[in-house]
DNA sequence: TGTAACCCGTACACCAGTGTACGAGTTCTG
DNA sequence: CAGAACTCGTACACTGGTGTACGGGTTACA
């Protein structure tokens, strides 16, 4: 018999979060379904975890092994585009010029953005708020901080809220990605149309 | 008997659009319908269609009575909503100075939203993307022109695609409505906000 | 090389929402 | 006031997705 209350080590491992005794091929398993599940839902936004695994070239079966249920597999992998993210983020130097900083920011933020949109958009139908809320804490304090610095260095309008410039920049980033795939605009134009965009309307009017 | 092939003067109506002989209580039912749809999904996005009619205040088979299905019900929802919108933002004048005329245009649009948003959340993932678009034809249309007419007057960028103008645009909007549901910003300081937002960003810079 | 860990197919129970069928009761309307 | 139009409850068939159960086959790893 395998164990006494039938618990199998597939279903041990849903408490544990990543963890630490994987074989190898389990921890394959799960970078393949981590790696696949941004691409199947940006190709169908309610694709089913059955269409997932299948994307993700595995059994629908092996995927509820790793993940109790679709939304600790759409939590994980929000989870894990963030961190992959964070990784990028994080190395930006965001001192020095307020404006250039921010330009850097949105230009990094802009390329990520693309991959993790999807998944987003779908955990924000099937998660509670306060955990993407929880999730975005870093990245968004990191921004909401270089706002604040650029108000009281008088380089950014001090009228508008800050959770307001988040908000808009934000938004802007999602309004480029839809019409880059709507065919409006090209990819590459992208990140400037944005900072073109923002620049103007966030800083203070002076006389160069 | 009822009639020979059993159909309906109801499942008649669904051809005929906004019937035209329909008794007082009909026309009223469909009006309560129609008013409640939005409250409805805006408390909730995904309500059945048991969840709207009991919102209305009616059977769901009367409901099924007015609707064919729930495609039909949305559809129909949104069109009565861009049609009353309609009616307040086609008495807008937009000649004279464009900045003025977007302003104005965008007030009374952010007014509008409020109601229309929740419908058009829903409809974006159940109806075709181009009936959508279609019904937007002439809202879209009136803003693009006034974009288009502000550009060669030289008083808003040429450099941001008019395209880009209007979903940015669009976007503040949602943004604000997001922002206001979200509690982080007051409803009445909204479109001050978003005309103090994007004016900046779409005007051309000059010295005053 | 043995064994635990893992993969994954089949089969099934379950649930919720959609749309249809029927028919009895109610309300307009001419 | 007669009959057509309309309301609306009950009941049901159907669909599609979720998550569980079982178990044989495969693979990593000590």
């Amino acid at each position: 018999m395998p164990n006494a209350e039938g618990t199998t080590a597939a279903a041990e491992r849903h408490r544990s979060g990543s963890a630490v005794n994987q074989r190898a091929d389990a921890r394959r398993s799960r970078a393949k379904i981590l790696a696949a599940t941004p691409l199947a839902l940006r190709k169908n936004p309610d694709a089913s975890v059955a269409d997932i695994a299948a994307a993700a070239g595995v059994g629908r079966m092996t995927l509820y092994g790793h993940f109790a249920n679709r939304a600790a597999l759409i939590d994980a992998t929000l989870a894990d585009s963030l961190e992959q993210a964070e990784g990028v983020l994080g190395d930006i130097p965001l001192d020095g010029d307020p404006t250039a900083a921010l330009e850097a920011l949105i230009a990094s933020s802009w390329t990520l953005l693309e991959r993790v949109r999807s998944v987003l958009v779908v955990a924000q139908r099937e998660l509670p708020a306060a955990r993407i809320r929880e999730m975005h804490e870093v990245a968004e304090g990191r921004m909401q901080g270089l706002f604040e610095r650029g108000q009281r260095e008088g380089v950014f309008r001090p009228d508008l809220p800050v959770s307001w410039l988040l908000a808009v920049t934000h938004l802007a980033m999602n309004a480029a990605a839809e019409e880059v795939t709507a065919g409006r605009i090209e990819r590459q134009d992208a990140a400037d149309l944005i900072i073109g965009t923002l620049l103007p309307a966030f800083t203070v009017r002076e006389m160069r």
